[in-house]
DNA sequence: CGGACGCTTGATGCATTTCAATCATAGTGG
DNA sequence: CCACTATGATTGAAATGCATCAAGCGTCCG
C-alpha cells in the first residue's frame, strides 16, 4: 500500500476537471502509460539540500517525484528567496519558458524522483493524445494551487496566513492518505517565511501564539496537532481572534 | 493589423516553451485549429461588469477573449475580493475543478469572447493531439502568470507592489503591439487593490507619491505615462526609495 | 564535545490599514 | 441639455501589527 505497487513508472495525481463530484486525488496515468513513460525516465536521487536546478538554465529535463518534497522558488533582486510552491509525491515539476526553467528547484527533503528529458518528453506528448490530455489536468491542478497561494499570500494577517499554510499541508497529507491529526512540516521556518511572505521571526511568534491559545500542539519541532481545527479556521475569516468577547461582533 | 485577420476564430497566444528564445507571444493555433473550434463556438457580448459565470457554478463553457478584459476572482470568508487574474485578448478563462468554476468571472470592461461548450471542447481535445498539446502551452503561460502575481504579492511595499503592476500592464500592451510608453489602465483603483492586495487608499496614495517623485505621470485616472523607467523598475529590489542618499547601501 | 546553524525571544520604528470626510466622475432622469 | 445622485477616488489623522535589529538558546552534525 505504501510502496502503491512497487514503482510502476511515473505517477501524476490531481484532482480530475470534470467527471467526478469528489475532490480527491486520482491517479490520471494508465498502467500504459505509466510504462511508456518508464521507457524515457530514469530515476534520480537528490540529497536534501541539494540544487535540482536553476532559475534561467536550459530546460533539460521534467521531474516527477517519487518521494520527498521539493521547493520551487525564485531569488529576486534583493537576493531574498520567494517559494512559488513546495512539491509532494506524484506531482510535476520543471516549468519552462522559452527552452529556459522559469524557476530553481532545491530539496527540501531527501527525493527521489523520476527525471523525463525534455525532447523525449514532448515527442511521447505529440505522439500521445491520451497522455498530452492527462498532463493538461495536472497542470490545471497546479494553477489551482498556484492560485491559492496567492489567495493565502493576500491575507494581511500572520495568524491568517499560517493556519492556511498549515491547512494547505493537511490537504497534501491527506490526499496522501497519511490521515493523522499529526502534521508534518518538513521544511525550514525560513522556506516558510519564504511562502507565505513574512519574516521568519513572524512565523515563529505566530507558531507560539497558536499553541499558547491551545489551537495547536507542537508534537516536535517538525509537527504539529490540531487541537481546535474550528477556531483555526475562524482565524482565516476573521480579521482578529475573538479572544475577547466583548468586543462588538458586528457585520464587519 | 489591428483585427489581425477578421475573426479566423478562436484565438490564443502564449510565449512558447521550447523553441524560440524570443520571449514574445506568439499564435499557438494553426489556421485549421482556429476553424475547427469556430464550429463549436459562439460569440459571446458581455457588458462590462457583467458576471460570466460564479464560482462553484457547474462549468458549461470555456471562454476566449477577443477584445476586452476579464477579472477572475474569489470572494473570500470575510467578503472581501481576492483577483486572481486579469485576462485579456487571446486569453482563455474558465478553470474548472470537479465540474465546477474554481472562481468567479466577470467583465471589466464592455468583453467580446468566443464561448465553447466544455463537453465539445473536451472531445475536440481527445481527438486532436496537436491541438491540446497548444492548449497546455497556454496554461503553462498562465500558470507562469499565476506565480509572477505570487511575486508580486510577495513584495511588502507598496510602491514596489504597483511598479510590479505597471509593469505587468506594459508587458500586456507591448505583447498587444499597442507600444506606447502609455499605459491604459481599464480597471478601478479596487480592482487594482483586490489584486496587489492593498486598500485602495494605498494604491491611491502610492499613485500620488510616484506622481510626485516624477517617475510617472497620470494623462488622467485611466492612463499612466511612465517617465523614469530607471527608477520604477529600481522600487521592486530595493526597500526604500534611495530618495536620501545618505542611507547605507550596504549588501544588507 | 564543539561549533554552526536554525530557531526563538525581546524591544523599537514605521508602513500600511482603518475610519472618516471630501471631492470627482459617470450615469440618470427631469 | 443640464442638474442630480450614486459610486468611486482622494486626502487626512490615528492606531495596529509586522519587519527589523539584536541577542540568547537549542539542536544537529561533524
Amino acid at each position: 500500500m505504501v510502496n502503491q505497487g512497487k514503482l510502476r513508472g511515473p505517477s501524476i495525481k490531481a484532482t480530475p476537471l470534470w467527471g467526478s463530484a469528489k475532490k480527491e486525488l486520482a491517479q490520471l496515468l494508465t498502467d500504459e502509460e505509466r510504462a511508456q513513460l518508464s521507457v524515457i525516465a530514469s530515476i534520480a536521487r537528490i540529497k536534501k539540500g541539494a540544487r535540482i536546478y536553476a532559475e534561467g538554465g536550459d530546460s533539460v529535463a521534467v521531474f516527477n517525484i517519487i518521494t520527498g518534497v521539493v521547493k520551487t522558488y525564485n531569488v529576486l533582486e534583493d537576493k531574498s528567496e520567494h517559494i512559488n510552491a513546495f512539491l509532494f509525491a506524484d506531482d510535476l515539476f520543471g516549468l519552462t519558458e522559452a527552452g529556459k526553467y522559469v524557476n530553481s528547484a532545491r530539496a527540501v527533503t531527501d527525493v527521489t524522483a523520476y527525471r523525463m528529458p525534455t525532447p523525449a518528453l514532448e515527442s511521447k506528448l505529440r505522439r500521445n493524445a491520451t497522455l498530452e490530455f492527462h498532463v493538461i489536468c495536472k497542470l490545471c491542478h497546479e494553477l489551482r494551487e498556484a492560485q491559492r497561494h496567492g489567495i493565502l499570500l493576500d491575507h494581511h494577517s500572520a495568524l491568517a496566513r499560517i493556519a492556511l499554510f498549515f491547512q494547505l499541508l493537511e490537504q497534501h497529507q491527506i490526499a496522501r492518505e497519511l490521515a493523522t491529526h499529526t502534521i508534518e512540516i518538513p521544511m525550514s521556518r525560513s522556506d516558510i517565511a519564504d511562502y507565505v511572505g513574512m519574516s521568519p521571526e513572524s512565523v515563529s511568534r505566530t507558531f507560539r501564539t497558536l499553541s499558547s491559545r491551545g489551537i495547536v500542539s507542537f508534537v516536535n519541532h517538525r509537527a504539529v496537532k490540531i487541537l481546535d481545527a474550528d477556531r483555526l479556521d475562524a482565524l482565516v475569516s476573521h480579521p482578529v481572534e475573538p479572544i475577547r468577547p466583548h468586543r462588538r461582533a458586528g457585520t464587519r
